[in-house]
DNA sequence: ATTATCTATAGATCTATAGATAATGC
DNA sequence: ATTATCTATAGATCTATAGATAATGC
């Protein structure tokens, strides 16, 4: 009853996007598994048909979904300054980690798609989880590239795993507390980023006095 | 073809247990949406209508995963004993650092289904979800109170929020190194975990000497 | 009688495609 | 002619239950 629906009522691709936006809600909240073109169809009103006519396939779709929304993230999240003249490492390391802890309460949605993808082990033939893992890489090759530039030479030439190591101990600590963040409000992200930002500086520091004089141990 | 089935050829739990073991499995790798009684049925060689018999639903069956992997997980993951007598705090948790990582790499079962649980957004109706966030919430506070036994009374009683904020960092960066032991193999979770307890160290230190004659500020 | 299993099946949901149809761009 | 959509539908899979059947424990 009502109107017969007109066909081609909306220009370009404002459908892919109103199909792209459907899709990462879904994927958020269920994860590559309970993402089903049923929902994505219930949810943006276009038919399960079109969404095949414009991704071909579930994977194409969730691969898409996957890029669309890397994009934004990286466009808020992936500002690796250099400490401004008179700020110490200390100081500049609260600032961004403090940042990160924010973004992880203000938009965690990329970010947790790509934990769910991770977590879930089909053998390896969904691209979504693969693309997030490359994402993954490279933004901790980009950290490492950061604290190689706040290390002397001397030290980097000394210890060429320091940086890599500073990374992925960032890293792997920002992942865990996003990880706490869903799984309980009542967290104190900003003190804990503190304590992060205070650690690396202690851990760098450990390793730059270790040189002096002493030859390592082990 | 070939001989008919006998029913009812197993002595009484033979098969809860098998069911469990195949519902466990899959719910490991595709996260609670992913798990359907179809698939465990097949794997488990059992049908369809007695895991129903035996669980009575999907979230029954999914809790009963939880509870039972939990069991044996607990088992192998949480002795927290105070340090040996002549062995320093540092050393001590280095070696209980060292231990968690390995139990990342060797079983990782239990953890990866809890964050893979805790992640799925579901409102809450998955019984299995609400259990593994008591149970961390749990874990969560015997790391608490493991640190206020390492820690001077005095220390406890001004800065009564430290432990437990040690304990959160804690978890949070095994979180952490948890999900990145699944993204990469290449991670040497050894050299981190050596890293995560200096840390401690460090941050217990700084916040004992901050209270020697000085007020902190904020 | 109770316990534990099976087969069969209803009804929902899911993936994917075929084929019709309408708007757009030559 | 191409683009973007819809309806209809085939066939697979999924949840859940009914009802039959066999072993066990009185």
């Amino acid at each position: 009853m009502g109107a017969k629906t007109s066909r081609r009522a909306k220009p370009a691709d404002e459908s892919r996007q109103r199909i792209l936006e459907a899709a990462f809600e879904i994927a958020n909240e269920l994860g590559y598994e309970g993402t089903t073109i049923s929902k994505i169809s219930a949810r943006s009103g276009i038919s399960a048909s079109s969404i095949y006519w414009h991704f071909g396939s579930k994977d194409g779709l969730l691969a898409a979904v996957l890029t669309d929304s890397f994009e934004r993230w990286e466009a808020v999240n992936m500002d690796l300054e250099a400490p401004l003249p008179g700020t110490s490492l200390g100081e500049h390391l609260r600032d961004i980690h403090a940042q990160a802890a924010r973004s992880i309460t203000e938009n965690p949605e990329f970010w947790r798609l790509g934990l769910m993808l991770t977590l879930e082990q089909r053998i390896s033939d969904v691209t979504a989880r693969t693309q997030f893992l490359e994402i993954r890489s490279n933004v901790l090759g980009r950290l490492a590239g950061w604290w190689r530039k706040r290390m002397a030479p001397e030290l980097v030439a000394r210890r060429p795993d320091l940086a890599p190591l500073l990374a992925r101990f960032n890293m792997a600590t920002m992942d865990g507390l996003f990880v706490s963040a869903q799984a309980d409000e009542g967290w104190d992200l900003q003190t804990l980023a503190t304590m992060l930002a205070d650690s690396q500086v202690f851990l760098l520091n450990q390793a730059a006095s270790e040189g002096e004089g002493t030859r390592r141990n082990g």
